[in-house]
DNA sequence: GACGTTGTCAACACTCTGTCGAGAATTCTC
DNA sequence: GAGAATTCTCGACAGAGTGTTGACAACGTC
C-alpha cells in the first residue's frame, strides 16, 4: 500500500529520486497507523509495525515521529479540526432544537467517519498525558460554548434557570463522550447508532429547557 | 463463566495457615497494589513493584495472580459489590428525587472511597477485555434498573413518554460515569467534587420527568 | 519417613522501546 | 561541479518488562 512511486511533484529535474521524500514517509506512517487501528488498539500495535507499513526501519520511525503516541496525536489534529467545524452554538434561540441537533450529529458524524482514531484518542488517554491534555483542550472548547449558549438562552428567559450553566455543559459533553465512545467501540451497554442521537438532543434540551419543544425567538 | 475468574492459581480452601499463608500473601499483593494504585496508574506499576511490595519475588506473584489486571480485577470485586449496594430503584415513585439523589450519592461515595480502584478500573477498560467486561456487566446491572424504573414510572403517569426508556437509561448511567471519572481524574474540564451532585440529579430528573420537582406517589 | 501439596525463586527466553553512531543520499554554496 | 551541509537510514546496543521453567524447600498427612 502506498505504493510510494509516483507523484511527489518533487524534482522538476525528471528524474526520480532514488530515495521517497521525507514528507511521504511522514504520511505513509500517518496512513498505516490510521490503517493498522482500524484493525486493533494502538496499544497492540508496535512501532515496528507502523516501520514495517510504511517502509522504513525501526529507528527511522523515529526520526519522524518521537512514539506511536506522537503519531496518534497528529491523525488527532485533523481529527479536531473537523469536529469543531460543525458546531455553531451561536444560532441556538434562532433554532433550539435543530442546532443542538445539528452540532450534536456533526460530532457524531465525524467520530464515525475516522471512527479509528476517534477511539484510540479516548482509549489512550489513559495512558498518555499528551493525549490527554489535547483531547482536554478540545472538550474545554465545547463546554466554554456550550456554557455560553446556555446562558444565552437562560438570560433571554427561554430556559429557566437551575444548575450553574458551566456544570450542566459539562455534564451534557461528557455524556457525549462517552455515549459515542460506547457505541463506537461496541461494548456492552450502548446506544443503537441510529437512535444515539434522538436520545442526547432530547437530553440535552430537557435538561437545558426543561421540555423538548423549546421556543424560539420570535425576532 | 462468572465464578471468582480472579485469582487465577488459587486452589480449594480448607488448607491450614502455614507459617507465612498464602491468603496472607495474595492480601499483601491487593494491599500494595491499592497503596501504590493511589501513586501512578496500573501501566506505571511494574508486577516487580506488586511482589516487592508484599514481600516476595516476580516469579512467586505468578503462583498468586496470573497478572496484574488480575489484581485489580479482584479489587474490582469489592468496589463494584460495594457500589451496587447503595440502589434502591424500586422505591422511586415514593420519592423521585430522593431516591434518585441517594442512589447517585451512594455510587459516588463509593467512588470516592475507593478512588485508585475506581480510576483503574475505567482507564484499564482499553487495554485489559477481562476489566470491560466486569465494568460492562456492572453497568449493565445498572442500566437494566434505571430502565424498569423509568418504565415504572412513565406506566404510572408521572414521567412523560418520549426517548425509549432504556436509551435514557444507558446515557445517563454513562453520564454519571464519565462525569465521575473526570472529577475522581482530575482531569480538565470536570465538575467541581461538592456541585457534582446536583448537577446530575437534576439531569436525571429532567431526563426523566421533564422538572426537577417530581411528584411522588399519594398512596 | 515417604509423599503429595503448597510455596519459592534463579535463570531463561522473549518482546518491545528508545538511542547511538557510522555512513549514504540529496541539496546547497561557491 | 567539488566540497560542505543537511537530511535521512539503519545495524547494533542497552534496558525495562513480561511470562515460563525447573529445581527445590517447607509442611501437613498417612
Amino acid at each position: 500500500m502506498e505504493a510510494s512511486t509516483t507523484t511527489a511533484a518533487r524534482s522538476a529535474r525528471g528524474r526520480r529520486p532514488a530515495r521517497v521524500s521525507g514528507d511521504e514517509r511522514e504520511r505513509a506512517i500517518l496512513a498505516t497507523a490510521e490503517r493498522l487501528l482500524g484493525e486493533r488498539s494502538l496499544h497492540e500495535i508496535s512501532v515496528d509495525d507502523l516501520a514495517r507499513g510504511a517502509g522504513i526501519s525501526r529507528p527511522t520511525f523515529y526520526f519522524y515521529f518521537a512514539s506511536k503516541e506522537a503519531v496518534l496525536l497528529a491523525l488527532m489534529d485533523r481529527l479536531v479540526a473537523e469536529a469543531r467545524s460543525g458546531i455553531e452554538l451561536g444560532m441556538l434561540a434562532r433554532d433550539p432544537r435543530g442546532v443542538v441537533r445539528r452540532g450534536i450529529a456533526s460530532v457524531h458524524d465525524t467520530f464515525r467517519e475516522h471512527r479509528p482514531v476517534a477511539l484510540a484518542s479516548i482509549d489512550v488517554r489513559a495512558k498518555s498525558p499528551a493525549v490527554r491534555e489535547l483531547w482536554s483542550r478540545v472538550m474545554e472548547g465545547f463546554v466554554d460554548e456550550s456554557t455560553a449558549a446556555i446562558e444565552s438562552e437562560r438570560a433571554r428567559g427561554a430556559a429557566p434557570q437551575g444548575v450553574p450553566a458551566r456544570d450542566l455543559a459539562i455534564a451534557l459533553n461528557l455524556m457525549n463522550e462517552r455515549v459515542f465512545h460506547a457505541s463506537l467501540s461496541g461494548e456492552a451497554p450502548a446506544i443503537d447508532e441510529d437512535a444515539e442521537l434522538d436520545a442526547l438532543v432530547a437530553i440535552w434540551l430537557l435538561a437545558i429547557y426543561g421540555t423538548t419543544d423549546p421556543p424560539s425567538a420570535v425576532d
